[in-house]
DNA sequence: AGTGTCACCAACCGGGCC
DNA sequence: TTCCGGCCCGGTTGGTGA
């Protein structure tokens, strides 16, 4: 390309420059600032339940362990590699992640939060050079404050600064920083990277790219839109754009109000009592009005799930789905659990033999609006000054003495709870957010 | 014995309406 | 009266990433 033309791409890209900072093996690293024993070898962490490896060291990888592969089947591997396996702790990442997020903030303002451990920052206001200095000091920072690793990727879009994140996290010569505002770097690495990396390829959509000959990250950029479209949506368009340096995709500095809220769950084993799965669904809609009391939102109807496993093949097989509408929008536990618990009455058969088994429940919302402003019912209005003072009450404890310490009783009392609740066997402490858990240093 | 959770987007489809 | 097309809507489905 000559210099006229690369001066036209710098042009196109607008001059904007974003990085996308991320932790590496995020989850493994937070338990790694906790345990020195852990620097250089394997470990893993696994999500809810202890069901699936969702976050790997290197060493980990290196071993063959996949994302997303079932613990029980890596079990044996782990335990002859020495691998370190954690059930996820989520307190203590969710912590790990707002403290690397403020020493961003020290930068730029402009930093809005895409996930736990990915972060944009906008630094179209530092020239080139100062850019790549920038993030090689903000990396050491993260470092040196809290112990965990980053990489950071820069582009004049989201997707060329996510695919720049991909590239710093694989080339090690790179030292950490991959900066794709570079003509010349932009040039280089677009077209010896599959495109199966880039942002938005996933499991559908790689097998139709690749039957259009598209093997590289430049071939996508260079093609016509057009067929992409049709078989990728306008998403697959405005990748193509974004790899041009056409920004489709804005940065979002204040958090979009939230549409929707869930809390799902798989079960530690299978449920097949209607009371188990009453108390599931029950305890689901106490935290779903924890979550929705928090940002002050509210929900007029929720659906109501629960499925048998797609795994126990050969068995009975049932999925119920039901919404279940409310008098008015409400954040209350105490309205939100009867209406859960119709959804479960409304839906139950009695079981036959063999009966089912279900293995995940859950209870979600869609449209959520800020209680405040929504509409009053004319009939079956609540009793919102009583309900907020109840659960203004119940919140409180549950923040003092961590969440579950008061419950309604539907939700199961702890002698109860078997074969439904979550498994976390292998989990550390929250080493930064209980004070009865904080770590000890001994002289 | 056992295979995660959650948010969001876009497409699609059927029904109601004019 | 019936049919049709266009539009909006709400609900469902599928895809994606982390």
């Amino acid at each position: 390309m000559s210099t006229a033309e690369a001066r036209l791409r710098d042009r196109i890209g607008g001059g904007r420059a974003l990085a996308l900072i991320d932790g590496n093996s995020f989850y493994c690293s937070c338990e790694r600032v906790f345990d020195a024993k852990l620097a250089r070898v394997p470990v893993i962490v696994l999500s809810n339940n202890d069901g699936c490896a969702i976050a790997r060291t290197p060493e980990a990888k290196a071993l063959g362990i996949k994302m997303g592969d079932p613990y029980f089947k890596i079990r044996g591997l782990c335990e002859a590699q020495g691998v370190r396996v954690f059930s996820s702790n989520y307190t203590l990442y969710g912590d790990m992640s707002a403290r690397i997020n403020a020493i961003y903030r020290d930068s730029t303002p402009d930093v809005e939060v895409s996930s736990i451990d990915e972060s944009f920052l906008d630094l179209t206001a530092f020239v080139r050079r100062d850019r790549v200095a920038l993030a090689r000091d903000i990396r050491a920072t993260v470092r040196a404050w809290t112990g965990i690793p980053t990489c950071v990727g820069i582009g004049p879009t989201k997707t060329l600064a996510k695919l720049a994140n991909h590239i710093a996290k694989t080339v090690p010569e790179l030292d950490g920083v991959c900066d794709l505002t570079e003509p010349t770097a932009y040039e280089h690495w677009l077209c010896r990277i599959h495109v199966g990396e880039l942002w938005g390829v996933g499991r559908a959509s790689l097998p139709k790219l690749e039957a259009m000959g598209i093997d590289t990250v430049a071939d996508l950029r260079d093609i016509d839109p057009r067929p992409v479209r049709k078989a990728l949506t306008v998403v697959g368009e405005r990748m193509i754009h974004e790899l041009r340096g056409v920004s489709c995709l804005g940065l979002e500095l204040v958090p979009a109000r939230r549409k929707g809220c869930a809390v799902t769950r798989s079960f530690s084993g299978r449920v097949t009592e209607r009371s188990e799965l009453e108390q599931a669904v029950a305890a689901h809609a106490t935290r779903l009005g924890e979550k929705l009391r928090r940002e002050g939102l509210g929900t007029d109807h929720i659906t109501v799930f629960y499925h048998t496993s797609e795994h126990d093949r050969g068995e009975p097989m049932r999925s119920v789905s039901t919404m279940v509408t409310l008098p008015e929008a409400t954040n209350d536990t105490l309205a939100l659990i009867p209406a859960a618990l119709h959804g479960v009455a409304r839906t139950w058969r009695e079981q036959g033999s063999p009966p089912w088994r279900y293995s995940k429940a859950g209870v979600v919302t869609v449209d959520l609006k800020p209680l405040a402003a929504s509409q009053r019912a004319l009939i079956g209005q609540l009793d919102r000054e009583r309900a907020g003072r109840l659960m203004g009450a119940l919140d409180v404890c549950n923040a003092r003495f961590g969440r579950g310490s008061v419950v309604p009783a539907r939700a199961g009392l702890a002698q109860q709870r078997r074969t439904w609740t979550t498994k976390f066997e292998m989990r550390t402490p929250r080493y930064t957010t209980q004070v009865d858990e904080l770590p000890v240093a001994h002289a």
